[in-house]
DNA sequence: TTGTTTAATCGTTTTTTTCGATTATAAAGA
DNA sequence: TCTTTATAATCGAAAAAAACGATTAAACAA
């Protein structure tokens, strides 16, 4: 039979690799230096391959150790998988579970749909977060987070996903606007010039160019906001239009402001929200239902 | 710090699962039956849900069961692929390589090949079956062999892949045969009737039947070859035309045969073979040398 | 009823894992 | 140069985990 390495060994392994220095991997593993030390070589005993470079002053890991440890780090996250497939056929809808946001959708989805989420699952724990799609995407695939719930288009890989609502997109307008008696207005008739969008890394920008069908290429335009809220307070202001999506209106995002608003007119006035995560995460079934609710709640 | 199952534990399970029944579990494992049932318990003692349901006369998986095992087959390729990436980098082109070949490719290929192969690449230990696709790449799937070499275009799934070669199709005409004295023979001039071809499964089939841009609607038609050698002899005795790869003529299939042979003009006039391999496979360099060296001896 | 098959259980032995203390070595500081 | 500090390897002992063989208990078959 094959000699295979033990997941405790690829553990330690990896704890060294992250931390170059194995005093401090120990620590982080609640064992001995000594236990540690023991563990590596003899994990390169049975490869029988050197995977860390040792020199008195200090450790550094081989060609080898880092491709070695980055495996190892999806066997443990399957390992763990397994241990969360059990407590979630054990008793499914509880436990911890960790969701990253984007900062467009996270803020007005949240107050409306938790009470719900609470009452529906109080044993559910929902860690938050807020961050940029690309770097949930991060976050998910390195185990950060079990779950995100970003907008699409969006190239998430091999990721799985449940597709939650169609979010419109609305045209915000200055008070006294020529346009903003339009019945309706078209893509098209958005001057680039005059159009705020939020700052770079927000997919929301990207979707709201995709939509006007512009190029996101210029970038030093004037203004950028770097929340839906400050770009509302320039509209205001009167220095430009902008977009804002469906979720953020029923959250009253323009509540006490007398701001025209019309219905944007494009091929696709629209962003898809969806909630993605690991294929093998283990908590499919939990995150399937958790997408259902949030779906459920998104209507106002 | 999360508490995991042990690779140990999984294994066990693995072979409890197969087999629904301890003993030649233990049997397999090379453990007494007492430390199965142990470790079992253990296991899910861990997980804190049952994993199999034991009336006193059998052993039955439970969904979960079943379910965690599919993963833990998962974790234990991932353990082993460690360990070939390990022994890889010690001494590439070294070591056990079991490949699976289609039959219509590996008995032309595999003389002219090994001879280069054994000699650029001594210490590799090549061990060869023939079969049809969808069973080698159910067999890749499984860990049964680590690579297979078939004819593409083909639904492969998730599996990494290397481009050998372009296999042009010939045709070939039994002695005095009306059409055999034409420069060429387009695909639409063979009529389906005469057209001999191999029984259901091979896929050179469906190729030969896509290259003639024809349905594989018809089953029962008369006489269906089990093997390219046994197509030509029927050719011989003048029950029909057929489709012979150019591998296979290069290994000189037709040797001692006077038969008219004529291009094939059709649009897509040949099918494409390939490697392929589990993406994560531990044995990627070696494949992928191994296909670079079937490359440069397609030739012939 | 009796015998057989099968998994669980128990006490013991063996192996693995861990620990703490010590050593050896390189670098930094006096 | 000599000393101090930081670091990983090594060693022997202790603890924990894994494995074993024998036995038991239950289900089924004869």
């Amino acid at each position: 039979m094959k000699l295979i390495p033990s997941l405790r060994q690829l553990r330690y392994l990896i704890a060294v690799v992250d931390r170059r220095h194995f005093g401090q991997a120990a620590e982080a593993c609640f064992v001995s230096q000594s236990t540690l030390s023991a563990a590596i070589q003899e994990l390169e005993d049975l490869l029988g391959a050197p995977l860390l470079e040792r020199t008195k002053r200090s450790v550094v890991p081989t060609q080898l150790g880092l491709q070695i440890a980055d495996r190892a780090r999806d066997l443990l996250k399957g390992a763990e998988d397994i241990a969360d497939i059990a407590a979630a056929a054990r008793e499914p809808m509880s436990g911890p579970l960790r969701i990253g946001m984007i900062p467009t959708i996270g803020p007005f989805i949240v107050p409306r749909a938790m009470p719900d989420l609470r009452k529906r699952f109080p044993k559910l724990k929902l860690f938050l977060r807020e961050d940029q799609t690309a770097r949930l995407l991060t976050q998910l695939g390195d185990g950060e987070i079990d779950a995100a719930l970003i907008a699409l288009p969006y190239a998430i890989g091999d990721f799985a996903s449940a597709h939650i609502a169609r979010d419109k997109f609305w045209v915000v307008f200055p008070p006294h606007h020529e346009k903003a008696h339009a019945k309706r207005i078209r893509a098209s008739e958005l001057a680039l010039e005059e159009l705020l969008l939020l700052e770079d890394g927000h997919c929301l920008r990207d979707h709201a160019l995709a939509a006007c069908s512009l190029e996101s290429a210029r970038r030093n335009e004037g203004f950028q906001g770097t929340s839906l809220h400050t770009l509302v307070q320039m509209v205001a202001n009167g220095l430009g239009v902008t977009l804002i999506p469906q979720v953020a209106m029923d959250s009253g995002i323009l509540r006490g402001l007398k701001l025209p608003v019309l219905s944007l007119e494009a091929e696709t006035p629209y962003r898809e929200i969806g909630l993605v995560w690991r294929r093998a995460s283990g908590l499919s079934k939990t995150l399937t239902t958790v997408a259902e609710a949030l779906k459920a709640n998104w209507a106002h």
